[in-house]
Parts: C-alpha cells; structure tokens; sequence
DNA sequence: ACCTGAACACCGTTCAAGT
DNA sequence: ACCTGAACACCGTTCAAGT
C-alpha cells in the first residue's frame, strides 16, 4: 500500500478537483454509497482526510461532482422529431445511471443534485417541448413532467437492495408465498410473472433484474400522452 | 425534562413498536431526515439508545415502518373508471408526501421502503389495469410504469434542499443570473416563469414553491398514455 | 420481558500547524 | 499553495449486565 500516484488522471502535484471526483465515482461503483465516506475516499488517495477540504467544500458537494460526471452527456442533440428526443433522453438516463447503479439514489431525490444537471439539458429540454408547441405556463409544466420522468423510472428501478441481501430476499419471498388467492387474486394468479420482476414484489434491483418492459411502456406511454396534452393556458 | 409518560399513545409499560414509529416521524417532520438519529429518537422517548433494539431490529426498518405510516391509506377504493381510479391514487401519494415531505427520499429511491407498500395498494393497481384491459406480460410491464409514476414526480418535487438554505439559493440565483441568451434562449426568454418553479432551476422545493401545473399535467399525459398503448404481448 | 451501560468501530467538519 | 494532525461532536450496533 504505497502512497501517492494515485490520482487517476496522474496530474504533477497531488490532488485536484477531477481526481478526487473520479476516485470517489470509482470508489461508489465498487463498494456501495452507503460505504462510501471522506475517510475511505481520502484512504483511497493515500491523503489525509481533511486535505480533501481544500479542493472540494464539503461531502455533499462531491456528490453533486460525482452525479455530474455520471449524467455528463446524457443529453441528445437537436433534432426534429421532439417525441423521438425526449425518448432518446429518457433512454440515456437510465443508460447512464445503469453504468453507476451504486449513484442513482443521488438523482433527484436530493435537491443538492440538481446542480448536476447542465443548462443545456434544461435548454434541450425546452426546445423540445417547444418544437411540440409548448409554450409559457404550459412550457414550464410540461418541462417539470419530462425532468420527472426522465429520472423517475430509472432511479426506483436501479436504487440499491438493502446490504444483507440473503435476509432481504428471505423476508419478500415469505410475503409473497403468503399470499392469498381470496384476498389478492391478482397477485396470485400473475405469481410467477411478477415475483422478482416488479416494483414492491422483487428482491433484487435493476442491474440483476432488469424492467425493461415496464420502462418501454412508460417513456411510450408518457411521450403519447404529452403529445394529447392542450399546449397553451 | 422528566422520564417517561411520552409514548405518544400512552402504552401501560414503556416503548411500543408502534410508539417508537410515531415519535420518529413527528422528529423527522419536525428536523428532518438529516437530523435524525436512533439517538435522538430515544432521547426524545426519554430512554437509553439501545433500548430501541429490543422493539425493532435496525435504523432501516424503523425508516421503512415511518414510510408505512406515511403512505397507509392512499389506495382508492375500487371503482369502475380505471383511468380515475389511476389518478386518484397518483394525488393520493403526492398528498401523503405533502403532509410528511421530509420523508420523501425515503420512498422510492430506498428498496428498503418497498416494504412499507401494501399488498392491496399491488392489487390495486393490477385490478385497476385488468380493467383497463391489460394482462400477461403487458398486465407487468404497466404495473412498473404506474409505480414508477405513482412516486416519481412527488419524491422529487418534496425533496428537501440542503441543510444552509440562503447559500444554496445563492448559487441557484447566480447561476440563473449567468444566463447568456445566445447560448440559452429559451431560458433566457422564460426566466420569470422558471425561476424557482422549474426543476433544476429552483432553490426551493415542493412545501414552498409547489409544482401543480408540472404535476396536473404528469398526471393527465401518464395516463392519457397509457391508455393508448396496446393490451397484449 | 424489557431496559441500562459500556464499548467498538466508525462518521463529517473545523482549525491550528506544518512545509 | 497544499497538506498533516489533533480535536470536537457526533453516528449505528453489539453485548453483557441489570431489574
């Protein structure tokens, strides 16, 4: 365990901003968030934990960094078809989180990651809906309901099991084997296809089992009905 | 600062299962989810840390069972009209969130909190989109879209915002007054409409600046949608 | 059965001090 | 300018001990 050069980008003196950032993406992927600390960050870089401070202000903000750099590039360029974009985001979303799964809990429950998010994913946003004849107070509504969905599927669907998995799978397939035919005849009579593979019933999350049906129908379902939706207030 | 008799329900020996959930949901609403500790919540019981132990097993199940007690009760009852059984449920949630919105990160972005959903809030939804006339796969695939939708909009609308609210608002604000109308314009041309009522682009969240056009709207284009989308695999 | 008390192995952040 | 070291005020959880 030798100390420096470690910096990820191999920059001249120490640290820097980026480096710490990377190491701390680096470090989420492999051991979880609920893992991941300054110390163990500043383990990580073979510096002491405080030195961190002088390039970043605090644990937050390299959260904020770290949620940036997962969502860098996420937004399509410009093109005609509105539907067809706002599709291809929602896509690169979820296409970005499932490379970092460990992060998605970082996106949009915390209002500290809004700053992740460029202008120019609100300004692409924007322009979409406006080729789609959104405009003033619709605009602003209908940009809300796309920032919403472009995160809402894919942060619930990827969001991390609990540590103990074994104990976790034990206590959702008990609930599920106790089911009822008389009382939740749904459940049952759909059992099979939807132990493990949907929201509340399953025990492991989007990276081991994967919703992709249910995401497809979603974007298709929320694009086709913004489309019905009256353009102007 | 006297012992005992603060139970919240008034239980003849000392904590309850039931009690010790009650008072850490009125702290969290009270100091937020950031502030809250296992022990803080026994000092507010007026008993030892560990005692908490003996009624629950962990911090994550205490946080699972507030959850259960925020959204207990938002099923509709069933009703004939799919769609407004769909959006009953979709404000139900939101309004649930509204009373407790500290809790907000804990729905969703937590597998954890999958457990304080209710197998009839499931059946539920099966029920409601068996009328629609979904089923197999397809009955599946809009279940996930629903439950993704249900929570995905209000989770983030409620988050809370960090801990030094001015600072933040600072840096919102100088990063909207940077906005340049070449680079940006349709910001630029909507900045009063945007400011503090847009994601990403707000400094408040949902209990101050409330996003009920963005949310009429998700709700309204989600199921309009969903509606149009084909029943079978 | 229900709770206390001590202990273990951690946290984020501040601030003076080094180089 | 950049980092170290000590210190402060916390955490969740385990486990033996009390009553």
């Amino acid at each position: 365990m030798a100390k420096s050069t470690k910096t990820a980008g191999g920059g001249s003196p120490g640290l820097s901003r980026a480096g710490i950032v990377a190491v701390a993406l680096e470090l989420i992927d492999r051991e979880g968030l609920e893992n991941f600390s300054l110390r163990n960050l500043a383990k990580a870089l073979g510096v002491n934990t405080t030195a961190i401070y002088w390039h970043l202000p605090g644990r937050n903000v390299v959260l904020a960094e770290v949620m940036a750099t997962v969502i860098a590039g996420v937004t399509p360029p410009a093109q005609a078809d509105w539907r067809a974009w706002l599709r291809l985001l929602m896509h690169n979303v979820r296409d970005a989180l499932k490379r970092h799964p460990n992060t998605a809990p970082l996106l949009g429950a915390q209002l500290v990651s809004n700053i992740a998010a460029s202008l120019d994913l609100v300004e692409g946003i924007l322009a979409a809906l406006r080729t789609g004849g959104f405009a003033g107070q619709r605009l602003v509504a209908a940009y809300n309901a796309v920032a919403a969905a472009m995160v809402g599927f894919a942060t619930q669907e990827l969001s991390p099991m609990p540590e103990d998995a074994p104990a976790w799978q034990a206590i959702v397939r008990a609930r599920l084997d106790a089911v009822q035919a008389d009382a939740h005849p749904l459940i049952a009579a759909n059992m099979k296809l939807l132990a493990n593979r949907a929201f509340i019933l399953r025990w492991e999350n989007g990276v081991q089992a994967p919703m992709d049906d249910g995401f497809d129908l979603f974007v298709e379902a929320f694009v086709d009905g913004l489309d019905r939706q009256p353009r102007d207030a």
